[in-house]
This record gives structure tokens, C-alpha cells and sequence, in this order.
DNA sequence: AACTGGTACAACCGCAGGAGC
DNA sequence: CGCTCCTGCGGTTGTACCAGT
């Protein structure tokens, strides 16, 4: 891989970035779009490598950004797609909207490490925490009639509430109950996986060269059959179109 | 008030891969 | 086919901030 020239290297500027050179590179940004990163220091005269002006606009200058503290249903939205997806975090973060990859990895590397190591070491937390079981409420025989596999990685979304309404306990938040507007955004998910051809995807491609998927071993919940009814609807009427 | 250790987060680095020539 | 350029990803580092002593 070519390297920047060292004469170039050497004008750039480094560390934290000012408002001016924030200013600069929003001003650049408006006027040319994103991409093309690398001319950015020849036409606007930012001492940054191109790289560095890609990382400061996705993951911080970008207006879309959300900003704030994560909250608990973020949260564990992220550690469910971690249980299936590894450390692939530009994958988690597509599906947290305003979340960057970046933000998402500090927080895992930062927080999340910490907390699930307790979990997994409940002494060492006097039961602050206790690591909450899979019911296992809705059996993976349920999802086995609408393309069990990807109704499967929808399902990793969203937590089971049982069939009768009563919360059974997911494997991360106890017992607390997911807002409506996350539950329908991990909905959104597994209808989106079967609107796309999903056996063609990257993600399925995935999640068979590297035989990671295994909803029984990473106990995470599978959809009721309430949840599970907007996609089968959807399928039905693919498949009867 | 000064020091210290821990935490959170911004930024950098190396690498891989795709596109265009 | 190989080279160059560009983009994106994940790991790591640097540092500001804060709480505790």
C-alpha cells in the first residue's frame, strides 16, 4: 500500500481538531458532498490527511449524529448484535441510527466489557447484576415455517415478552421492557432481511462461512408469535404475489 | 489544594479491498 | 495484470476530565 509522501506528513497537523478546521471541513462538505476525501487538504487548504477529515466528519461533524448517553435499549441492542456479529461495529452501528462505529466500540471497549465480565462473574458484583436466563418461551420450532434462519437474526433484536404478555427475563437487561419504537426498529430489521435477498447478502454470507449463528447457543430469545406476524405477513405476501 | 488512578472518548494507525487506469 | 488512489474497518493510543485520597 503507498504510503503519504513524508513531505506531506509532515505539514499535516494532528491531534485535536479546532473549530476552524471543523468549520473548514463542514464548509468543504457543503459545497462538494462527502467522498474524495483525500482532495479535501489540496482544495481547501485543511492541514489534514484525508482520513483524518473522513473520521472527524462521520463521527463527529455528521448532522445526523446523535448525541448523548446510550440508552439502555441501545444498549442492548448492541450486545445482542455483538453475540452474533463479533466486533464488526460499522455493521452494529448501521443499525443504530445517529450511532457511529467509533462511539459504538468505545462504549463496548469502555462499559460494556466491564459489565457482561460481571455478569459472567457474579461474585464479583454480589448479584448488583445477575445474569438473567433464557426462557427459551418462544422455541426455535416456532420461527421454523418462515425461513427459521432469518427470522432468526431479525429476531436477535427483540427481546421475548412471552405469549402470554407476562416479561421473561433476556439474556442481558433482567426484565425491563423495551420501547416501542426499538421493538418496531428490530421489527423493521427482520421484515427488511426478508425484503432483500437475503441469501445473497453479505450478512448471511457471514454468518455461514464463519458458522456463528446458533440462536440456541447465544440463548438469545427468539420472536414470539406475535412479533414473527408482521414478517410472516410480509413473506406470504411475497411468496403469494 | 495537590496528587493519583480510573474512565470516556476523540483521534490515529495499519491493513484490506475496490475502482480506475 | 499491476499500479495507484481512495475508502472503510477494527485495534490501539492519547488525553481531558473526574472522583477519591
Amino acid at each position: 500500500m503507498r504510503k503519504t509522501p513524508s513531505f506531506l506528513n509532515a505539514e499535516m497537523n494532528k491531534g485535536a481538531w479546532t473549530a476552524l478546521e471543523d468549520k473548514i471541513l463542514v464548509d468543504y462538505v457543503a459545497a462538494h458532498g462527502e467522498g474524495k476525501w483525500g482532495r479535501i487538504p489540496r482544495v481547501s487548504g485543511l492541514k489534514r490527511s484525508g482520513k483524518s477529515c473522513r473520521l472527524r466528519w462521520l463521527n463527529y461533524l455528521r448532522p445526523d449524529i446523535k448525541r448523548g448517553n446510550i440508552s439502555p435499549d441501545e444498549e442492548d441492542l448492541i450486545v445482542r448484535l455483538h453475540k452474533l456479529l463479533g466486533n464488526r461495529w460499522s455493521l452494529i452501528a448501521g443499525r443504530l441510527p445517529g450511532r457511529t462505529d467509533n462511539e459504538i466500540k468505545n462504549y463496548w471497549n469502555t462499559v460494556l466489557k466491564k459489565k457482561l465480565k460481571v455478569q459472567k462473574n457474579p461474585r464479583d458484583d454480589h448479584c448488583k447484576n445477575p445474569p438473567a436466563k433464557t426462557t427459551g418461551a418462544a422455541r426455535s420450532s416456532d420461527v421454523a415455517t418462515v425461513k427459521p434462519a432469518m427470522a432468526g437474526v431479525g429476531a436477535l433484536a427483540i427481546p421475548d415478552l412471552g405469549l402470554n404478555g407476562e416479561n421473561s427475563s433476556d439474556s442481558f437487561s433482567g426484565e425491563r421492557i423495551w420501547s416501542e419504537e426499538l421493538r418496531n426498529q428490530a421489527i423493521d430489521f427482520s421484515t427488511e432481511l426478508l425484503d432483500t435477498d437475503f441469501n445473497q447478502s453479505d450478512l448471511w454470507k457471514l454468518l455461514q462461512t464463519e458458522n456463528e449463528f446458533d440462536m440456541e447457543q447465544l440463548q438469545l430469545p427468539l420472536l414470539s408469535s406475535e412479533e414473527l406476524l408482521p414478517i410472516t405477513t410480509t413473506l406470504s405476501h411475497e411468496e403469494g404475489h
